[in-house]
DNA sequence: TGCCAGGCGGGGT
DNA sequence: ACCCCGCATGGC
């Protein structure tokens, strides 16, 4: 069974936007090339969208389904919250364009925004952070998909994975040992029978507050504040790890207990948003090298990389 | 080998 | 409100 296109529309991208960053940051190879982007829009029917740059302020996107009575309208408007292409950063850039740690980025990354996913699939991408490096929190969620997940063909692209549904989780939940999650499966099935119960509704997902996520055990502040980022473009309250309180208190002077604060002073409603930013902006280095990289004043990504990075995730895995 | 990491909850004070 | 520990797994 391969999907066809159904649908073709023209988006008009009114922001400032930089759609191959937007497309590459912390994505997998099966969702972007280099020039297309791939967007899951249904686990049940399968229906997905190829996203690509027709030119200057105009992006072309494809609806493809196995059927052709889908909803257009509602994957198209979809479509657009996942890109941000209606999002204007301009306050946040007057903040990136002088703060210290985020200056020295903002002429090469001025544009890119998050691209927005599922409440689900945010929360699964949290629990793979905790307590593990960057690259195993991907890797393990990368297994989820090709282990969990559905495969599917796709026309004039190949093969990529639907993102495993909570019901496929709990169908299965012997085959999350192999997806290595060490002591997180039990949250990922805690979340997964949070969906299942309707504690948790995918369609109330920009309704919800830090407080009703953390219900959830094994979903805490962190968690819970990067889900709300992800999914709804929540950036009132800032994911703050232990790798990004000790750079606060590093770059900024203050003691890791006020580091929160302090980030929050600098950015406002937007210390969500500069909560990943900062990843991006310092390749995900571990902490000992982002320091050394803050103390050489490298503050900004290497693009051309060829290590595992936020923005060269695509090309490895 | 034996640490320890982009959290978390449970138990202490 | 804090502090402290154990915890699966993988990386060094």
């Amino acid at each position: 069974m391969i999907l066809q296109t159904i649908a073709t529309a023209s988006l008009n991208v009114k922001v400032d936007y930089n759609f191959k960053l937007t497309a590459a940051a912390y994505n997998f190879s099966w969702y972007f090339n280099g020039k297309e982007l791939l967007i899951p829009l249904s686990c049940e029917e399968p229906v997905v969208a190829l996203v690509k740059e027709k030119s200057e302020k105009q992006l072309q996107a494809r609806i493809l389904s196995t059927r052709k009575g889908v909803d257009v309208d509602k994957y198209l408007a979809k479509i657009k919250f996942v890109l941000g292409i209606e999002e204007d950063l301009k306050e946040f850039y007057n903040i990136w364009a002088k703060d210290k740690l985020f200056r020295k980025s903002f002429r090469i990354l001025k544009g890119i925004h998050l691209r927005a996913t599922t409440l689900w699939n945010a929360l699964l991408i949290g629990i793979c952070q905790q307590n593990a490096s960057f690259k195993q929190g991907w890797r393990m969620l990368a297994m989820m998909y090709k282990i969990l997940g559905r495969k599917i063909m796709v026309e004039r692209w190949g093969t990529t994975y639907i993102p495993p549904s909570p019901k496929d989780i709990l169908n299965n939940v012997n085959l999350l040992e192999a997806c290595r999650l060490g002591y997180r499966a039990s949250t990922v099935v805690n979340v997964a029978k949070a969906f299942t119960n309707n504690v948790l509704s995918e369609d109330k997902s920009d309704e919800y507050l830090e407080e009703d996520l953390v219900k959830v055990k094994g979903v805490g502040s962190y968690t819970a504040r990067l889900a709300l980022v992800l999914a709804a473009r929540k950036y009132g309250q800032p994911p703050v790890d232990r790798w990004l309180k000790k750079i606060i208190s590093v770059v900024y002077k203050v003691p890791e207990r006020l580091a929160e604060e302090t980030w929050v002073k600098i950015w406002g409603k937007w210390g969500g948003l500069s909560s990943v930013m900062t990843t991006i902006i310092l390749d995900a280095e571990t902490l000992s090298n982002a320091l050394a990289r803050i103390a050489k004043g490298q503050t900004y990504p290497i693009l051309e990389s060829r290590e595992i990075t936020p923005l060269t995730l695509w090309k490895h895995i």
